[in-house]
RNA sequence: GAGCCGCUAGCUCAGCUGGUAGAGCAUCGGAUUUUUAAUCCGGUGGUCACAGGUUCGAAUCCUGUGCGGCUCACCA
């Protein structure tokens, strides 16, 4: 490290350390957080803090100075906010051993009593100060701060202590997933971890991430999804089974995809998708409600807003009313081709109806769908997991969650038929393009699961970085992951 | 993987049709005991992402590479 910052601050810890400065103590003890300390003296006057002595004891980093020679201010940040302090030679014991050899980006501790200044700020009076440790590093311009987009996913450090609305985002992702948690808790499912590592990739067709054990002598796969394994769960007794947990993707990454990411998804016997979909409304607008006071929300210069009930269409109908085809277009596989070709969407030759129906779905009524809406009854060919319906066998009973014209949630009435599932999979295992580095294999464990008998259940997954992503109003899923997938820096 | 855009001081940014690099903040020295992006005076700080090419001369034009952003593809 060549920068001349840094070597000044090496210079200044040296010239502390000369002093007899202990540079990395951990003997002070804090007692009080800005946001208490506003708490109590944010509505006192000057003329009646007065009276109050202290001492309060705070600890922090120091974020601005103002220095006056003999005085100075400046500002210390801690967990829960920024707090002026006023230091001066008169009242300051140690005043020039350390303020000298200070630097913005320092923690300190200070102990000291609260003032207002002449224009009316509450301050401390700083009547203790020692280093608790000192920063090497400069920190980003007090004023403009950091905004370098790949400096922020980089150094998510610098981003937090920079940019306070980002420590926001991450406390409204930790609130919405214990909201979460309290709202399955509270209905009597019972939380579980299943396995991260997969000696077979099943539960979704994403490419996944190989690993190996050596002590085993097996290749395995990190989860594409949990859903098989907690599908055995319910096989096991487990009536209603939730995990909150990452699963892992080895596909494209975009403002949309991180190749980890957080997934709720539970399981209930007895019930159905529309079990699911009520239970889905009430649980959202439950977290919306409990986060913002409201169930009107803004995204991107919209307004989501989460009252119940939600839009409710088939797919077919969707293609209809929202895509404006017409039943004849529908059923010709050629008008559909060069349609999704037109709006250079890349199609293989031996997709189905139903996956062209998809497609069109995807390509044109997917991103209209901005209000929460759930879309229903899709084909069965892109659903392998999922029971057919009675009255039609050739879709399933299953629906997906559309907010801000992206995919939330996935759920369906789960295939309890082993002998349908076990034929399903060898079909999907047919389709899929040869990958030297997955062999072709079907989860025959699952199948045997199946065979003891599975009560009739429904299972949902909700991505819960694009909740967030919702919630908090960030138009990238790499604003509420806190260390998103990076290229390694280069060094030197 | 493809297209478009970006990369200049620690940070935020200027830098025109090519003439040899600037500001603000930060930092260093000085003044300053009520500031709020404090103020005033004086300094330090650059392999212009990297590597080639064109040119008398390149931060600037061209090619390639790296990293990032956006869009697309992949992700039933």
């Amino acid at each position: 490290m060549s920068n001349i910052l840094f070597q000044q601050r090496i210079k200044k810890l040296e010239e502390l350390k000369k002093e007899g400065v202990a540079l990395y103590p951990n003997t002070f003890r804090v007692d009080t957080t800005i946001f208490q300390f506003r708490k109590m003296f944010g509505e006192v006057d000057a003329q009646t803090l007065e009276q109050e002595k202290g001492p309060y004891s705070f600890a922090g980093r120091i974020m601005a100075v103002r220095n006056f020679g003999k005085a100075a201010f400046f500002h210390l940040q801690d967990r829960t906010g920024k707090l002026q302090a006023f230091i001066q030679k008169e009242s300051t014991n140690n005043f020039f051993l350390l303020f000298k050899g200070l630097d913005i980006g320092d923690f300190v501790g200070i102990k000291g009593k609260p003032f207002r200044t002449k224009t009316n700020e509450l301050t401390l009076l700083v009547e203790e100060i020692c280093l608790l440790s000192k920063s090497l590093q400069p920190l980003p311009e007090k004023w403009h701060g950091l905004t370098d987009v790949e400096t922020r996913y980089r150094q998510r450090y610098l981003d937090l202590i920079m940019n306070p609305a980002i420590r926001r985002v991450f406390e409204m992702r930790s609130a919405t997933i214990q909201a979460l948690r309290n709202f399955f808790l509270a209905r009597d499912f019972f939380e579980v971890e299943t396995p991260m590592m997969h000696p077979i990739a099943g539960g979704a067709t994403a490419r996944p991430f190989k690993t190996h054990h050596h002590a085993l002598g097996i290749d395995l796969y990190l989860r594409v999804a949990p859903e098989l394994y907690l599908k055995r769960l319910v096989i096991g007794g487990m009536e209603r089974v939730f995990e909150i947990n990452r699963s892992f993707r080895n596909e494209g990454i975009s403002t949309q995809h991180n190749p980890e990411f957080t997934m709720l998804e539970f399981y209930q016997a007895y019930a159905t998708y529309k079990d699911l979909m009520d239970l889905t409304e009430e649980m959202l607008s439950e977290v919306v409600k409990s986060l913002f006071g409201s169930l009107r929300i803004p995204y991107q210069g919209e307004t989501l807003d989460f009252n119940p009930p939600w839009k409710r269409m088939s797919l077919r109908e969707s293609l209809f009313s929202v895509g404006g085809f017409d039943s004849e277009f529908l059923r010709d596989p050629l008008k559909m081709r060069n349609f999704l070709e037109t709006h250079s969407v890349t199609i293989t030759d031996q997709e189905n109806i139903g996956k062209l129906h998809t497609d069109l779905f995807e390509a044109i009524i997917e991103p209209q769908l901005i209000q929460p809406t759930f879309v229903i009854n899709y084909p069965v060919e892109v659903s392998p997991l999922s029971r057919r319906r009675d009255d039609n066998p050739s879709e399933v009973e299953r629906f997906e969650l559309f907010i801000a014209g992206r995919e939330i949630a996935n759920a369906f009435s789960e295939l309890n038929d082993p002998n349908d599932q076990k034929e399903r999979f060898l079909k999907q295992l047919e389709e899929r393009e040869k990958d030297a580095d997955i062999p072709p294999e079907i989860d025959e464990d699952y199948i045997r699961a199946l065979e003891y008998g599975m009560p009739p259940t429904a299972g949902e997954g909700i991505g819960i970085d694009r909740l967030v992503m919702l919630l908090t109003d960030s138009p990238s899923i790499r604003d509420v992951i806190l260390f998103p997938l990076l290229r390694p820096e280069l060094k030197g």
